[in-house]
This record gives structure tokens, sequence and C-alpha cells, in this order.
DNA sequence: GATTGTATCTACCGATTGGTAAAATGCAAG
DNA sequence: CTTGCATTTTACCAATCGGTAGATACAATC
């Protein structure tokens, strides 16, 4: 009994990961896939039945996993919040590849259209309201009521998100960086 | 003598913003915008001879006067600076209608490949540095010496990027709208 | 009224798109 | 060795892609 219950390795994924981060989903096309994973067209549908659709969704599924399952891990252990938040952050920042990696939920919620499109929302909601939920919980730990802690979890991570934007479109990483320095003041309360 | 330079019409070009917008650079098609102006593709090469990419560079170039040159001009005037930034705040809620709309900054620097991204790219850096030099000079008249207003206006436009993306992710429009309402503070230093 | 420049049209091009059929292979269990 | 399943392969499809040629319409100018 293996203990992956996906067959589909994780390095297919991680090169489709990386198509999607990198041209969205509409800009993503099969011959891109099929340059990053070294898999022919056919081979691509046998693992993915649903073709682009079917790879975003496991591509978030997967991000989904990683995000909030690993990285954000710290977040639920014992010990000092702040501490605990500042070792999320580092894993954070290796996560985004120092602020250099385009978040998925924002790449893949650009272009998807008609039915696909709210597939793909759903699915991105999901993750997003997980990532929320995660520093809305340390918020509390840290004294803010649940209302409040909610609206802290909203606005880190809106800051983040909108840093990968910033970092994308300007080529600077400063403000991630101060982002994920500022992680603890932000979900404690005590900013500026 | 007309005011506008450029003859192609407002309304073509909010046109192709749109598809921009929801489409991505990647995800837009000539077919998309046909229906979208009602032009047909030869009148649209017509008055877009470089083809998709003198589009979103138009469309960049229209959103930018829009933004730096009108939504934020209350920045440039005299009167009190938190009463100015309200009044600008009032502006982007309805520039970016209420939050529904997603950035073109964003759209548009996901999906362009090779020697078009870079081009995008570039319009789009400049279009960032003006919209965080507007608010870092405010910023610096409400007391922030040059580098901290700086670091103020990348987070706030952080922020408020990353609320929109946040917004299109989840559907909910409440960290963009509390944003704009936090903007005062933001750009004062005197956040929470 | 002929000329000129702008704008739009119909019709078409080759290349690429997402997607599939069916044969050929690899490989593990019996 | 054989059976059976998973996987990959070659070869192909219709539809759509970005882009263009060339004829036509429409003003304004001379």
């Amino acid at each position: 009994m293996k203990e992956t219950m996906k067959s589909t390795e994780r390095s297919v994924i991680e090169s489709l990961a990386g198509v999607f981060q990198t041209h969205g989903f509409g800009g993503a096309t099969l011959t891109l896939f099929t340059q990053a994973t070294g898999l022919k067209r056919p081979s691509l549908y046998h693992r993915f039945p649903d073709g682009k659709l079917g790879m975003a969704l496991a591509v978030l599924e997967f991000a989904k996993q990683q995000l909030v399952g690993e990285v954000l891990a710290p977040l639920r252990e014992s010990g000092d919040p702040r501490e605990r938040i500042q070792r999320a952050a580092r894993r954070m920042a290796d996560f985004y590849d120092g602020g250099n990696d385009t978040c998925l939920m924002d790449a893949l919620s650009v272009g998807a259209k008609g039915t696909d499109r709210e597939t793909i929302d759903s699915a991105v909601s999901e993750m997003f309201s997980d990532f929320i939920g995660a520093f809305a919980r340390v918020a509390a730990e840290l004294g803010a009521e649940e209302s409040e802690a909610f609206r802290r979890g909203e606005d880190a991570v809106a800051r983040l998100e909108g840093s990968l934007v910033l970092a994308r479109g300007t080529g600077s990483t400063a403000a991630f960086n101060r982002t994920l320095d500022d992680l603890p003041d932000l979900l404690g309360g005590k900013h500026r």
C-alpha cells in the first residue's frame, strides 16, 4: 500500500503548475504541457481525461495540499503564535520562490471560459477560504474576536497576493518580503 | 483641434479592456475582440497594426491615463491630505466597479509569451511606478520620509491589488472596500 | 466630378488549437 | 509463456487561431 492515493507523479503536476503559473489558464496550451512534462498529448489525456480543466483542478488540489497542508502547518502547532507565524512565513518565502512565482489562484482564475470558469473559481474559492481560515485562527489566538480575526486573515492574504502581483509586474520582490516580515504584526493587530 | 491625440474611440478601447480583464492576455482571442467591439478582424488590424500586442498596449496606456491621470487626481490637489485620499478612494471604487473588475495590470501580465511579455511587463511596470509614486507622494505629505513613504505606497498598492484578486477568487468584495476605507491610515502610518 | 485617404468589408491563408482512434509497447501477476 | 492492464505511441481530425489580400464604401478636398 503506497501513501499516494493519486497515481500521477508529483513531477508531472509540478510541471503543469509551472505552465499555468506563467501562462494562466487561457494562455496555457497542450503543446506547452507536452514540452514541460515530456509526455505526448495522448499520454496527458490518459492521466487527465478531462483535459486542460482536469489538469488545472489537479494542480490546484496539489497546491492546496502543499500550501495549507505543509507550508502553513506551523500555524497549527503549539508554542508562541508569533514564532509559528514566522516559521510559516519562511516556508511561504520558499513556496513562492522568494516572490518570483505567480500564485496559482491568481493565474488560474484568469482566462477560463464558460463552465470551466465556474469550476475553477469554485476550487480557487475553497483554497482561499482555507488560506484565510488558517490565518484567522492564529489571529484569534492572538486575541482578536472572530470577525476581526477573519478580517485580519483576509487583509493579510490580500497583501500577500498583491505583493506577488507587484513582483511579477515590477520585478521587485521587496514588497513581498516586507509583507512576510510584517505578518506577525498583521495578524496580531500591532501593525504600525 | 481635438483633444484626443489617438483617433481610436474610447468605446473601442474600453471593449478591448473588458476582454483582457476577463481573459488575460493569453486567453484573449481576436474573435472575442470582434464580438466585444462589433468590428471585424481586418478593421481591428487597421486600428491596431501590431495586433493583440498593440491592443494590449493601447488598453494599458488608456488605463494608465484614467487611473493615474483622473482617478488619482485628488491626490495632487490641495487641502487636507486624508480628505483627498478619501476622494481618490471613492473614485477607485468606481474605477474597479466596487471590486468586481480585474485589474488590467494583473490580467495583462499573465499569459504573454516571449517578446510580447517583455514589452507588456515594461508598460505594466511603468504604470505600477506611477501608481505607487502617487501614493508615496501623499504619504510623504503625511510626514513619512522618502523611503518610508515609498514603502507605504507599495504596501497600499499591494493590498489593493491583492484584494481584487481575492474578490475575483472568492466573490466577496469585502476586503477591497475595507482596503479603500483603510487607505488614509495605510498611507498615513496610523494603521491599527 | 475626379481624386484621395480612411475605414470597413468578404474571403481566404497556413499554423496551431484541443481532442481522439487505434495500434504498439511495457510490465507485472498467474 | 501467457494473460491482462496500464501506458505510450503514431497518425489523424475538425475547429479555431492570428494575420492578410483585395475589393468596396465613404467622406472630404481639389
